[in-house]
DNA sequence: TTGAGAAGAGAAAACCTTTTCTCATGCAGT
DNA sequence: ACTGCATGAGAAAAGGTTTTCTCTTCTCAA
């Protein structure tokens, strides 16, 4: 079915359908009406190809991401395909693990195929991904990676996010709040503990560890083992760390949220809705940035001016029972 | 960049450049590895759009989905793209939610594309996507979920998972095994529980439930709080139940795996690593579902035969420290 | 009645590549 | 010296669409 047929079926040429269907152009009315409804009737489908062999526009846009398990890319990528479904844009889906020669593959495959622009998105955003993006010849968005020199970057605010947190902590009479985080190498986990620290003083220390409920269990340990007051509110880096907070208290006897207010990060539905108390959380609002990454990348591609340089995106307190207290009052 | 540059810059025609860099038509040996040269000079690629255009053939599938969560439809995606990278074909990623009007979009947006074929995925096997595949001008091979009449559906093989697990635990010395699981109107559930019982006899009773961690830690209070003798296994529907199941029976006191094995289901990484003692369980094997799915998928688009009809894959066990033992001696 | 202008519709080029067909050249064989 | 053939290379069409340009016809005003 090509427009072949169409203007064959309408009795008119090629170039009167053509413009009958996309609204250009001058003819009668009836004529346009006509063609459209002949087009409906034998179901024709403009081809993408021949439309973007000619217009320079594919609609169809490239995701890179060294996020093979997708906790942080699926959401992104979510927001995305959402964000650019309605403008007929499709996505293409690159999972490049950290190997280099796998990430050019992907992102010669994609010029190749002439995409409008291309994402690149990690599960980490003070590391770049293992291929150079600086140079291409169409617009690179950065989504919760390190972008390049000049470019646009969006990830999350994680020192708002910290602040959110500890600020609901104190909001709710918290008075010693710890925090127990993941690798201090992380700039994320860096952002967080200086936020908090800002917030919540220096009475408690900040723990540094690995991001696994492990480390939450044997902070925990380490913190009731030692003598002196003990912390009335934990502030963690990420959910699975709360887990295993959450689930090291319930072992000593103490009580989540009575005794201990206990905050995640991430937001990860999954884990934080099955923890026992399910976990009050820090969302990143990754869906959001994926949209945002979307609409942005397809601005460049139609050649709207968009600023560059990092744009950081509010987190957002998702409140459940592990704090006690209600929803945000605000 | 196109070939008339490389042809201009070689001193030969379109059609002479052209044929130098296919390998094909009748040339002088210098000419052809002058183009090549020059073409790589100047960093010529082929427009994928006009190769399409002529060709028929995309080399871009589409993957459709409406597993947003991703838990099952991620390792799937990796293993096709790793199976169709290395072709030169890219992947079009739609999340559909469980909104037909939304698959029904993505659905036209790829055929508007020209895709060569269409891989359907789920989260459930025994749920159809909800939009028509039937009747496609490409083809379609499913993946873990149900497929139409006549086509190609690859999923795992559930039964054999199970008497994997159930194998695995009479080999270790088990005798009393009881099967906690999810739901029982999931077809996955039925036929784990049967291949469970052909194993495992009706010594013990299946405990039908829900995914849920909390089933798995009431699943084993109701078994534990009834009189008389107690399993010496659990084999259980899935790892979030497993993880309640293990937690549960460490809040009573029963150690496992000396007191107790358990075996889980999905070898979800992240969970079944993470539970202390980390599970073991069945891998239902995504990653090579889904690499199956994208040769399938080529096949049928380059016109190969392939016979139609339900395709299991094997499921394999994973040893972790929940159940003692070690691997599988086979 | 003639001229200008607008309205309606079609022809053709363009996008980039591949492929088939044709043409020209040179060489070997008679 | 002439025929036949192989070799090398180019011209042109094809694929489906959009867009610019041209052409015809009609209406209205002078």
């Amino acid at each position: 079915m090509t427009i072949h047929d169409v203007a064959a079926a309408a009795g008119v040429s090629i170039s009167t359908a053509s413009k009958a269907l996309n609204n250009t152009g001058r003819m009668g009315a009836e004529t346009r009406e006509r063609v459209k409804r002949i087009a409906g009737e034998i179901g024709f489908r403009p081809n993408a190809l021949a439309r973007g062999l000619l217009s320079k526009r594919s609609f169809t846009i490239g995701l890179l991401t060294n996020d093979t398990y997708g906790r942080f890319t699926l959401p992104v990528m979510a927001g995305i395909s959402e964000a650019l479904v309605d403008h007929g844009v499709s996505v293409f889906l690159c999972a490049i693990e950290d190997d280099p020669a796998l990430g050019q593959i992907h992102v010669d495959a994609m010029l190749d195929k002439q995409v409008d622009g291309i994402i690149a998105s990690g599960k980490r955003l003070d590391r770049r991904l293992p291929v150079d993006l600086s140079s291409l010849p169409v617009p690179v968005v950065y989504a919760f990676t390190e972008g390049s020199e000049n470019s646009v970057t969006l990830r999350s605010d994680d020192a708002q996010g910290a602040r959110l947190a500890v600020e609901w902590l104190a909001k709710l009479g918290r008075r010693r709040i710890a925090h127990i985080t993941g690798p201090e190498d992380f700039f994320s986990v860096r952002e967080r503990a200086s936020a908090y620290r800002e917030v919540a003083g220096d009475a408690e220390p900040v723990l540094y560890g690995i991001w696994a409920e492990s480390w939450g269990h044997e902070a925990v340990g380490s913190i009731w083992d030692r003598p002196g007051e003990k912390p009335d509110a934990i502030f963690c880096g990420n959910d699975q760390i709360a887990r295993g907070v959450v689930d090291a208290l319930r072992e000593r006897g103490v009580r989540v949220p009575e005794d201990v207010s206990v905050v995640g990060f991430d937001n990860w539905e999954i884990l934080a809705a099955q923890t026992r108390p399910p976990l009050t959380s820090i969302d990143m609002g990754l869906k959001e940035l994926g949209r945002e990454a979307g609409l942005t990348v397809l601005a460049l591609a139609e050649g709207r001016p968009v600023e560059p340089g990092v744009r950081k995106l509010p987190c957002r307190l998702v409140v459940r029972q592990s704090c006690g207290g209600m929803s945000p009052t605000e």
